[in-house]
DNA sequence: GATTTCCATCAAAGAATCTTGATTCTTTGA
DNA sequence: TCAAAGAATCAAGATTCTTTGATGGAAATC
């Protein structure tokens, strides 16, 4: 996930991120691991409402899941965690958060 | 631009940026003002596909333009490119960028 | 004023996405 | 083995986005 990608995949990520119910889930599951039960009750969405958020977040590789008991249990994909830790460059200042191009 | 945005106007920007041919877009603007006819040229797509994503991209604020001669420049808008200079927080690191979330 | 260049907008077709309810699947515990 | 809990997937309708061709408008040139 390190790589540069290409304008298409990059623009698929920016897809997954461009949905006000996913941007909730990414700030929810930064504080804590959740089951989908968990994020229907915070969210109060229906359960394949739900599951279909994490699909495309999942698929996107901004997320990860682990089987507990009969839940499964999402968190923020370990990449997507990692501190900053590089040159300042020209960035995008997008008010909620800065996009900053490799 | 800098106050902090609600989930579902963060959506918007996200929206904004993904689209493969709105990042090529963003790309060429970062080297310099062009007009429509020198993108229609670069990208080689029709002069009203071109100008309905150089629309959908003013509407979010990432670019600006103005009028010389029978020509309209676009530009990227100022805000975005702002250097950074905050202290670094965690961040969604995208491969071809960095999203940093304030 | 007429023509040309450059571009925005309109209208419409097609594709993709969002959302919901129903169904199916997996795991657990009785 | 059965029932129940938790979640994924399916199917379908609604909405939004993408893309194209046609039309019209503003500025420059003749």
């Amino acid at each position: 996930m390190n790589n540069p990608l290409s304008d298409k995949d990059c623009a698929e990520l920016f897809k997954a991120l461009a949905d006000e119910i996913r941007l909730k889930i990414l700030h929810s599951l930064y504080d804590s691991e959740k089951c989908v039960t968990d994020l229907m009750d915070e969210l109060q969405l229906a359960q394949s409402h739900v599951s279909h958020h994490l699909k495309t977040l999942k698929v996107a590789g901004l997320i990860q899941s682990r089987r507990d008991g009969h839940k499964m249990c999402y968190s923020l994909s370990p990449d997507v965690k990692t501190n900053l830790s590089k040159t300042r460059k020209e960035s995008l200042d997008l008010g909620c958060c800065e996009v900053k191009f490799k």
